[in-house]
DNA sequence: GGAAATTTGTCCGTATGTATC
DNA sequence: TGATACATACGGACAAATTTC
């Protein structure tokens, strides 16, 4: 192949301009055959660079989302399009996504009987030391991993939980399991941010990924809290629309 | 100053127990004097490494948004409480933010007539073509970029909604003038990505931040469309809190 | 199963450019 | 203007993970 040296000098950072030249290569689908960017010493030389110059411009596009590198293999193009998850007084995760994957996975990563502290005690609106069942879930659509949530019930009310949602699923039908036929999401409360090292291993993300967090309450009919939920969202594979 | 040379070998890389170590330092104040991170060399000295190595630790927490580092001045510390922004059937942008800001500038950045294209149109339940009012804005809470949004209005209903909204800095005012008193939010989709070069300039982020971009529609009582807008809010200085 | 080749990850050292003070 | 401090780029070396043979 012919030597393409990138152009020097005039404010452009190179790493940025090369950045910009792999990001129009996927987008045209030139390496659509295999799904995998030229390995870095091969687009350095391509560009006529350092090879370290083109990691820069490689973590850039990581960052964006668009590609993902894994060492010992190669950098990897990542599809974008995102999964809609609404919100609405009826949130019900299953539900919501529908026909936009084919199948949905939930695995539950384990389970544990806590003492409510501080924040949560108040969401719940339980005292401070209330026991709680907590579970720790990741839910996937399609095999790609789109969420995981760490949930919290009141002990008492809701003993099976965990037995329950391993077997059944799904939280509206554990729910059910325990008598409770239906309940409304009271509030929701999003922040994005980097996604940290527990949560790039659960969602598969690369470093450097976002992710949106949501805590939740959901009450019963009365008025009563039932669940606590702290929920991330990997950020290039979803997006939140909020139904009023 | 003693060097304190950080471990070698054993799985973490370099650059990231030195981003600990500096996380752990920031949030000890051990730095509250200057506000500011020591220079990259210093920093280099006092861990025994490579000044590359500082700056990998650095250019993290600056993804964090941690710390913000300014050419010939220095790397300083960011502030990280974050203002919540109620979203709700009646968002109104002043009203929302009340007590946790004691000022709140909106500054309109330029206005503009163009005509309904493809999504816009769709949204806002118009033909394409039709002649819109094209408001850009930044809002801030106490001298700090917030967020910033494009928003558009048909033309032929609000045709001095620009005037009126210079004048006024409200939308909600900027309505009344025009005989709207009242409006509700229809639809909110939420996605977070990773700020673009325009968004970074306006909000004043550093590169690499986060924003969290809202596409809304307001409609009048009636349920006919009155503003379709995108807002792009500074991850790292903003919540999102869904009112039911 | 194991060795070799491939590919990304980390770290060092150096040099130069550019913005701020 | 000069000093300081961050930004970019190069070159080299080795480590770690994966694939290939």
């Amino acid at each position: 192949m012919v030597a393409k040296v990138v152009e020097r000098q005039m404010g452009v950072a190179l790493w940025r301009q090369i950045a910009d030249r792999i990001r129009l290569a996927i987008s045209n689908g030139d390496y659509d055959a295999t799904g995998m960017v030229p390995p870095e010493t091969a687009l350095a030389a391509e560009f006529g660079v350092n090879r370290h110059t083109v990691r820069s411009a490689l973590a850039a596009l990581a960052e964006e989302g668009l590609v993902r590198a894994v060492q010992g293999r190669g950098t990897m193009i990542e599809r974008k399009d995102r999964v809609s998850y609404p919100i609405s007084r009826r949130t019900r995760f299953s539900q919501g996504l529908g026909r936009q994957v084919r199948e949905i996975g939930t695995e539950l990563l384990g389970h544990a009987q806590v003492p409510a502290s501080g924040e949560i005690a108040t969401a719940l609106g339980v005292p401070p030391g209330t026991p709680l069942i907590e579970l720790s879930t990741v839910s996937s659509g399609d095999g790609r991993p789109l969420s995981t949530a760490v949930s919290y019930y009141p002990a008492e009310r809701f003993a099976r939980m965990a037995e329950e949602y391993a077997q059944l699923g799904s939280v509206t039908k554990a729910f059910a399991a325990h008598g409770l036929d239906d309940y409304v999401r009271v509030s929701t409360e999003i922040v994005a941010r980097h996604a940290e090292a527990e949560e790039l291993s659960l969602l598969k993300l690369s470093p450097g990924a976002i992710v949106m967090e949501t805590q939740s309450v959901n009450a019963d009919l009365e008025g009563r809290p039932v669940e606590y939920s702290r929920t991330r969202f990997a950020a290039d594979r979803m997006k939140l629309r909020i139904e009023t």
